[in-house]
DNA sequence: TTGTAAGCGTTATCAT
DNA sequence: ATGATAACGCTTACAA
């Protein structure tokens, strides 16, 4: 085995910007000028300065450049938890848009932690990113909002607040859960039980009114014990799926708050020898991956995360362009639409009824 | 609905050492070394030091400091694709210490392709990050190993290089592998398909060597048509599925390269109307979350993914630390455990055999 | 058009 | 123990 081999290659100094200047028989700022691609310096010029900054292998010093000019070309992305599978796609989509922009992505967990996404805030807020894009949050929280009214240009994703005036980037969540109401009442179901997200977060609102909406309109059973705030994710799945499943008189369809949180529910209904959509029909939202697999075969709400997040990522990149002042608030609405799969299926006559 | 309200709040300038310095009434290299924590500063100036900073709201550029002390705080991790579920857990892990230790998180997916993490590399190496570790790649590559020699520590997590004295974190795919080869043998296939991951990987490498090993130990079938050389992720699954079943004498058991790649084999499975496991046997890799679901519930060998990252970051702040010189590279071997579940079972008498 | 010089906010060096 | 002062590598006035 070689030893772990360290190229000579420029490894003791680094090639600075003074380097190519000398290189190149011009002045430092001639050289900033020219590789930013600025025109007033000419052609000819540039051209001697571009060779020069090859010929020396130059890289530009992100940190510098930061420095001096206060833009870092990194943006923060907060998100509850990138291992659930809800996530990875905004963020891909964001990335997309941020490569492209010549951008960094400083990713963080929160967990759903308001705590440590104070922090992390505090920190991505520190390192002076050029901007943010919360897909956790606690955005309702006033030391979130201290924090995000200092400055720092931000876009929303999923998450809209009555009381400010953001960037936001959202599902149609009314039209998804209607359509998803909608269907489980064609299918037979009467009994409908809604699992919420995380209560902070305005996206669950306006699905739990959705929900409330088409079961009345519908006059479908709207008993207060058929909504149970959770959580996304798998195990809370498990926990309502054991809750609604316990129940003396069960729903006979759940919507889940998300896709893997409909899996843990899904999970529960097998560990009890519940066939589905037979004895019990169960909705997901976000269209994962995995949903369509014939293992899994969930009907769900699906939701353009990829585009999503690049659309997010874009009134971003604008928000940051645009001088500080102006900045008339973007809201960007995405159709959902109801993948209807095999988790959903017509009552069986033996169910009990209502 | 409030206008963005932005706290007038130090709005205008920043709050720098400088201000610290004037507030407490010392010079400014003792503002910089009493926050340092350093204890060459006596306790009574430091206090006041610290009373000052926090009575100014003052927070340290982590830029000024990257860029004066050489130390960005701050570390790179490429991945293949987050958006895969076996790879948000190693990322949770490395992202648990760098936290614990104040570092930032860049994060690349790479898309397994080698021009794109080349990018990715030069672009943290700009950046300066203090390190990188490296899921994703291509280790071998001498435009990588180029990147690599230039001086910033990393560590590589599931690649061994043979070439190179590399510090190294990977799972135990010798014994993972055995494991299930010995697992199928023992419920009777003979005609066992092993699916690869991307070639250029080091596991991989090895995984196949212990396939081929147990499988001449063991005097199974060892038909050159039962290794396929394919990719991770459901969608390769999918095609290693449709080459394997569609074969004039399928195999009986497939070994695929990754749990997501089993859920594409599964999936195949499922549409051609084959029952699991009696008709197929399927073994995954990593043991993500999904696989004990009911639904799924898919025999595979566990990866202690997050301790892997954890102990991937421990490793290269160790490396970050200490003396450029004198790093002897430090190789840690995380055990695998075959998980038994449903996706694995006795040969059924019908299926035809060798 | 091009070059000079003044920062950006720290840490490090070196007197004091 | 403490405090000037010089970097760090760049951008941006401003002067030439």
């Amino acid at each position: 085995m070689t030893k772990n081999e360290s190229k000579p290659q420029q490894q003791g100094r680094r090639v600075t910007i003074v380097d190519v200047a000398r290189e190149a028989g011009v002045g430092i700022s001639t050289v900033s000028n020219a590789l930013a691609g600025k025109d007033i310096v000419r052609l000819k010029t540039r051209n001697k300065v571009i060779k020069a900054a090859e010929r020396l292998g130059y890289r530009a010093s992100p940190l510098a450049q930061a420095l001096r000019s206060r833009r870092t070309m990194a943006i923060g992305v907060l998100v509850a938890d990138v291992a659930n599978p809800s996530y990875p796609d905004f963020v891909r989509g964001i990335e997309d848009v941020a490569l492209r922009e010549g951008c960094t992505l400083l990713l963080c967990n929160t967990d759903g932690d308001e705590e440590r996404q104070l922090e992390q805030m505090q920190s991505l807020i520190d390192r002076q990113v050029d901007g943010m894009v919360l897909l956790s949050p606690h955005c309702e929280s006033d030391r979130v909002r201290e924090l995000l009214g200092k400055g720092v240009p931000y876009v929303l994703v999923q998450r809209r607040s009555e009381r400010y005036d953001d960037n936001y980037v959202g599902g149609d969540n009314e039209a998804g859960i209607r359509a998803a109401v909608e269907h489980l009442a064609e299918l037979g179901h009467r009994r409908i039980a809604f699992v919420c997200g995380p209560a902070a977060s305005s996206a669950v609102a306006e699905r739990l009114a959705a929900y409330r909406n088409a079961v009345k309109r519908l006059k479908l059973d709207h008993a207060e014990d058929l909504v149970l705030a959770n959580d996304y994710g798998i195990d809370a799945g498990h926990v309502a799926g054991a809750h609604f499943l316990g129940m003396k008189n069960p729903p006979t369809a759940i919507i889940a708050s998300n896709d893997m949180n409909a899996l843990g529910i899904l999970d529960v209904a097998a560990e009890r020898g519940l066939s589905v959509p037979q004895d019990l029909s169960v909705i997901g939202y976000d269209d994962i991956a995995l949903a369509r697999l014939e293992r899994i075969n969930l009907t769900t709400i699906r939701l353009p995360k990829r585009e999503m997040g690049a659309a997010a990522a874009e009134a971003l990149m604008e928000l940051i362009s645009k001088e500080a002042g102006a900045r008339l608030p973007r809201r960007t609405l995405f159709p959902t639409s109801l993948v209807v799969r095999k988790s959903t299926g017509p009552l069986k006559r033996s169910s009990r009824e209502r």
